[in-house]
DNA sequence: CATGAATGAGACTTCATTCAT
DNA sequence: GATGAATGAAGTCTCATTCAT
């Protein structure tokens, strides 16, 4: 499996350690979505969390670490607020529910997907792999809510495109965090609305052949 | 509209600054791929280029001008192998091989697509400004075929899902680039054709009420 | 009025601050006066103050923010050795004194004095303002002093005339100063002496007409 | 003596070179007025003279050539325009009216005595020491004309004191050009009638002793 | 545990000078 | 003789990281 990296601390007392990141993710956060990652400095992460810059660095041991611990804190807040969709029994409905909450979540979650989307790059290669791989995870919930309709007949698909399907509305979400200089003429519920439809009929429909549409 | 900037150099042959400048793109989007545009040095830049760091600035006056005039010439290529689809009698075939054409484009040109969106946001505001005017032209090109397509009546839309399907079918394309790590199992020609085939259905299947849907 | 400009540092412990400015300021004036400001670099004036290049920085933002210390620093030091002359009750005899004052004074600096008449013109506008207005400060204490020979009547001057003079002897001050290669014949006391004698003369002689001399 | 340096040329004809080098110093003197010596690139100069900077450099062979080039110029017209002073017989009449000469020449050629004085520091020592050396020539045409007025008991001065004072009233007149941001309310006639009247009154006033003075 | 002053490697950029054309 | 593209040493400044207090 893809064990949670530790990162280094001096300080013993654990709650405390949580404290401190705590404050620094919400203001490294915050910096990173403004200057990104490399325009910021530590001394302005140390400034914004609230403490001195001899302090952040009794918690973390490299700029990096800071940025992992942002990508890290985010993602366990996503998969905290996706887990409930990951249930036995899928089926069409529970599947538009699960986009609506996920695309909802975006939005609520915006500067998050943002900054970690533009900034895991630049993570160490390991920490880009446990980042890359909890990516997976969120999105084998949604591969898994739609094999469960393949099996219920609910929807015709082949495994390979349950994968790229999964994919597909995964990176529509992004979409709107990552487009909205382009969709500000859209709410968010129109934009669901209409990936929705888009993506019902994209499985439902009665199998255009795509041969035929070449013609 | 959205002129061109200028990119000032101390050298006066044009012609001599063209080459000059292919040749440190060339370099720079390798490089960018590689470590992406913070991470790499002007000297690395200029030893790429294969030229020394003072002929580097010769041809530009910041390092930022390095990074747009990468993606300025990204757009330009992309742009130029997209023209031929902007006709003046779209169909939905046309939007098919329209589509493949971007596609395979991407696949194509893939580090270059990487580099352009991973880097662009560290460009300066108005060079910013220029690039994602020029991406809106591009998803321009594809809302037209699909405005043709409803004129025909071939498919069924509402202004306002073309735009958002023009858009879905432009960020699908940039998925292909950025998401190789996980879609390693597809071919790119399995790709086109998974995603022509959720496209077709997603517009022309019989109108699957979402209301219906979330029951 | 013409307000002391804050030189920022990161540094927050104001004596500490104002301690590393003095070894800096001083290892400044040495350089400067040996090699130009612009001949002398930024690693050289760290090293001379004692510390590192990173140091230097925590204590000013730009190379000219040292140069601004230096000539501040200067003018700080001869105000406050000059201040004692500006007095109520001026006589001939306070004048004399006050000439030798300054002129022993600037036999003392002559270092600064070069420094910062050679090199203030570097200096930016702004700080360039501020310190050729603290010039007139000074020059504006002879000023008085002579405004009040002439209430006594000791001496008889218009008022442009005792402008004149008194920019008259200041600048033969300076001439200690810059043209000591050319006067290494004289003490500072004969230099005073004999400008006392000029400037006595000049002031208190039975007015010979220039038309009268010019026949 | 002082013999003149040669800057080498690799170009033979004399006088392209002398064309080629008024043209350099004319643009130069503007350049160094403007913003000194070292903030102005030999690509400026270049510019300024009318030609390329492979040009320039096969008139001169390093950037200081430029500035010996200019100074030198400077004085050899000061010096030309001075020489009718250097007469047999001197008199006061004659020492007022060189006087006025002199400082007119001063105010005619304000920009180049700035420059000369305040970039000369910036001359490689062996130039600096022949222009330092032109400058004494010049002083020396007033000496002898004070030490004329001597001997025809004009005047009573020390020889020391007849040194001091020909570098005393060249000094006044450098103040011309330097202090004019002080000065701007004085016009070159009053400035010149002042200082005549300061300097014949200094001469020739009867003996005020110093130490009375200084009681 | 917290602080913040000190460090120095290394980044970007300039510009005097050369030399092939 | 004239040109201007090429060069790279050297300069200014930043910032991640350390460590004494």
């Amino acid at each position: 499996m893809n064990k949670k990296r530790e990162i280094e601390s001096s300080v013993k007392d654990e709650s405390l350690i949580e404290k401190r990141r705590e404050q620094m993710i919400r203001g490294a956060v915050t910096l990173f979505k403004e200057k990104g990652f490399h325009r910021t400095t530590t001394r302005e992460i140390a400034k914004a969390a609230g403490f001195s810059i001899g302090t952040l660095y009794e918690y973390i041991r490299t700029k990096e670490d800071v940025l992992y611990l942002v990508c890290d804190s985010i993602y366990d807040e996503v998969h905290s607020r996706l887990d409930r969709l990951d249930i036995e029994k899928g089926s069409i409905s529970v599947l538009v529910a699960a986009i609506e909450h996920y695309y909802t979540l975006i939005d609520e979650m915006q500067d998050e997907f943002v900054v970690m989307y533009q900034e895991s790059k630049s993570l160490p290669k390991d920490a880009l792999n446990y980042v890359l791989n909890k990516e997976l995870q969120m999105v084998a919930i949604f591969e898994r809510l739609l094999t469960q309709c393949v099996d219920n007949e609910e929807i015709q698909m082949t495994p390979k495109e349950v994968v790229m399907a999964a994919h597909h509305l995964f990176v529509q979400g992004q979409m709107w965090a990552f487009r909205r200089w382009a969709l500000d003429d859209f709410t968010i519920q129109e934009f669901i609305d209409i990936q929705t439809k888009f993506l019902l009929q994209g499985m439902a429909g009665e199998n255009i052949s795509i041969q035929e549409a070449k013609s």
